[in-house]
Formats: structure tokens, sequence, C-alpha cells
DNA sequence: TAGAATTCGGCATAAACACGCAAAAACCGG
DNA sequence: CCGGTTTTTGCGTGTTTATGCCGAATTCTA
């Protein structure tokens, strides 16, 4: 049996039974521990599982849910959302996705710069009152509260009349093979619509996400344009990245 | 089962419950409490959960504020808000017009009874992030910021096909022979239509905007059906107002 | 304050692991 | 086809980790 072979029938019996165990792996397929050892560790290196003593599980990258995070200030965040701004231009019409990152930039658009914000974020709208000259756009539907969004039907509706010259996103899990993906599949779906109408995506999220697979594709990778990341993130799932044709600004 | 298995039970079972006993997990884990207590004691140190004698609860930062501030800012429309809760049942579908008075209503709903609540303030749509068992519907708009609501066709469409089992609103200015008008010709378009579509629309606010006139008309006083006003309210203006049908809750 | 439940620390055991080594297989350039 | 290189794999050794058990210390509760 090849090796490859092997290791795709390791991640299909992760998927079908949510966890394996070395030793059983080896006996399965008839190879010693050692080697399933090896296999594991390498698909956990390249983030396609989760290693843990014993065996593997699925990742599930257990993003906290977004109402969980609000209070903490994160100087991070701060900084790609100051650099996102160099691709802000007057009276361009921006759409903010949920998350903390975008409400972030919310918070650092410039109060003297006209712009028309569309979000399906009830709180962004919200940090956005004092900006006289930005005019918001709300979806509406029915409030989705882990993501702090709207989603459904009514939000898929108004997006797909709409175009933006600008999409930001805050970033749940990118991987370079696996594509940008969600942790619920009701905002997977609203992000991928609201990609498809924007010129322009950008993503904006630290190294701990890059190379991580969540559980609902957005979109493929090479879909996205620009990724803001800070600069200590791995090399090599950034070259792969880039291969597809994102740009990446690191900060 | 693998240690990183078990304590992801652990961390949802507590997510389900509120609170989970070492014992208890041990029996239903089939290990040794010994087991049960050092993942324990390894999800509180990496903050996962609140370790305590006997078991974990969850550490819930849970918005401290949320007391004080009903306690402390209007105890006047913290009581019509109290008062308003009287006419609300398991299962109905209210809608909560944009305005101070319907935050306090929002934040003094019951967390424990099930409801839809439709809005168009996403302030208020906030506010209920922690209600697990309210449904919250927000619509869309445009994002008129003096009123801190939705307006637009987008809204009024989305408001024409529901149906509210109660309206609330916050009142501006109630007259008896000029009826109930507000300030903003946005927000009267969409108040106006809130009404009709609501078996019963009540009213909440003090003496001061009782008798007196705004900029446009919503509805004549007839079509009002309760007004939680304060007691010291202008006794001529209850009693012509009671005379057109509005039921008068004073507090 | 006494008794019960819970926790802590040490210890033993078995499983899982890392590391180096060597044999076998696959690969590669000429 | 052939010599050299790389990759893969299995094995042995020593280390680390996970777990259960036990007695002592602590904490809760009535």
């Amino acid at each position: 049996m090849l090796q490859a072979e092997r290791q795709t029938l390791i991640l299909e019996q992760l998927k079908l039974k949510g966890r394996v165990y070395a030793a059983d792996l080896a006996a399965q397929l008839g190879v010693s521990e050692d080697t399933v050892r090896r296999d594991l560790n390498r698909l956990g290196e390249t983030k396609l599982l989760r290693r843990v003593h014993g065996g593997a599980l699925p990742l599930q990258l257990d993003v906290p849910d977004y109402a969980d995070r609000l209070e903490s200030r994160n100087p991070g965040k701060q900084k790609r959302a100051e650099a996102a701004l160099a691709f802000i231009e007057p009276g361009m019409t921006l759409l903010l996705d949920s998350g903390e990152t975008c409400r972030y930039l919310a918070m650092a658009l410039p109060r003297d710069m006209p712009l028309t914000v569309v979000t399906t974020c009830p709180l962004i709208a919200c940090e956005l009152v004092h900006h006289d000259r930005v005019e918001v756009i709300l979806l509406g539907g029915r409030f989705f509260k882990p993501a702090l969004r709207c989603v459904g039907s009514g939000a898929a509706e108004m997006i797909r009349r709409m175009h933006f010259d600008l999409c930001f996103m805050g970033l749940c899990a990118l991987h370079p093979q696996r594509g940008f993906s969600a942790k619920y599949y009701e905002e997977a779906e609203i992000m991928r619509i609201t990609i498809e109408q924007a010129d322009k995506t950008v993503i904006m999220g630290d190294r701990d996400h890059l190379g991580t697979v969540s559980h609902h594709q957005v979109v493929p990778a090479r879909d996205l344009d620009v990724l803001i990341t800070d600069s200590g993130a791995d090399a090599s799932v950034l070259e792969a990245l880039a291969e597809q044709g994102v740009e990446i600004v690191p900060v």
C-alpha cells in the first residue's frame, strides 16, 4: 500500500468515525505503529487533522463565539485594521463582514471620508453612528447570535442586488488547498454570496488561523485578493497562497 | 476514548448543562475520578472552564453592568418596561420599536421565555444576544442614525409580510386630538406600517410627552391599545385618550 | 465540630512516544 | 544497466504520558 493511499484512508476513517487510534490503524492497515504515527504526525503538521496522544481527531478549530470575544482589546487586530485602511478611497461602497476584526476596521474608518458601508452585523452599524459622512446599510434577517450577524434569505437577496468596491472579512480559517472556511453553515453561505458581489476581497487575520480548516468552505483561496496578516506567519503557507494569486500584506 | 476527545465532551456537557460534577463525569465517561479531575484541572489552567470544588462551571464574564444599568439609569423607563412585561406571553412574536424605552424592555425580557422579537434597531438586537430562547429578527435597510433604526423600502416590505402579537413603542408625542406623532418622516412611516401589522399596540412614555405634538403623525390615538405612563400624568389628557379606547396603565 | 466528600501528592504500570539505526525499496543521472 | 542517493519502513532502546490506586490533607455540609 502506498503511503499517500494510506494517509487518505486515515483521513477517511477519521471523517467517518470522528476519531482514530494509532494502534487500531496499525493493525487495520497492516503496518507498524511507528509508521502510523509518522503518518499522523505528517497529517497533523499540514493541518489536515489534529494529532493527539494515542491517535487523532478531526480539525475543529474551536473559534470562540463572537459574542464572547467582544470585550478584549487586541492590538494585532487594530494594526491589521489600520493596514486595511490603505485600500479604501473616498466614495467607495464597502462591505464589512461580521467579526471583531471588522469591528476594529469600522472604528478605524476616518470620520471625514464619505463612504457607504454595508454590513450584516448590528454592532458594526452601531459603531458607525458617529461617522457622519458614512452611510450605513444594515442587511436584515434572522439574527444569528453566535456570529453576531444576520443570516437567511432576506440578507442573501439584498446582497445579490448590490455591488461592492471592497469586501472586508475576518479570517476564521484559511488553508492553501482547502480554501477559506467558516465555522457555521449559515455564515458561510452569506460570505460566499458577498464575495461574489465584490470587486476585491480583503481578508484580515493572524497566523493562528492560517493553514487551518473549519467546517464550511466559503470559497477556494484563489477567490481571495488580499490577505492582511502578521509578519510571523508560516512562510510556506503564505507562499502557497501567493501562488494562488493572493496578495500578502504583512503588518 | 482519547484524552482530547474526553475533554471536548466535558466542555460540551458544560456548555449544555451549565455545570458538571467530577463524579458524574467519571461514571459517564468510564474513567476514574482522578482522571476526570486531571482533565478538569487542565481545562481550568487553560481558561476553558472555571474549576470549582466538586466539578466545574463555565467561565462567563457575563455582562456585569447588566443589572447595574437597569437599576441606575432611568427608573421611570425601567418601571414602564416592567409593566409592559405583563402583556407578554411565551411564544409570542413581538415588535420592539427603536428607542431607549424599548431597549429597557428588551433588557427586561425574561431569559427563559421563548419569544420572537422583531426590531429595526441594531442596539436592541445586541441587547438580546444572551437571551438564548429569544429569536431575533432584525429588519434591515438604510441605517437612519438620528433614530438608531433602519428605515426605507426594505424594512417596510419586510414588515408588511409579518404579523405581530404585540407591538411596543416609546412615546415621542401623543395628543388626544392630533394623535401619535414622531419627529422624523422616515420613522413615522415605518411606525405606521408596523402598527397596522400588530394585534395590539402598547405605547410607553412619561407625562412630558402626553398632550404634545411632533412633526409627523403616525396614527390617530384611537389606533393605539395601551398606554403605559407615570401616575402623575395630566388627568384630562388621560381621560380624553381613554374615551378613544386607549387602555391606560399608570405605574 | 464531626463526618462525608473532594482533592492532592506520590507511586506503579502500561501505553504511547521519540530517536537512532539498518535494511529494503524506490529513485535518479549517466 | 548500474552505482549512488533518497525515502520508507520496522525494530530496539530509553523517555514521556496517561491512568488508576492509595493514603493524607483539605474542603464542604449539616
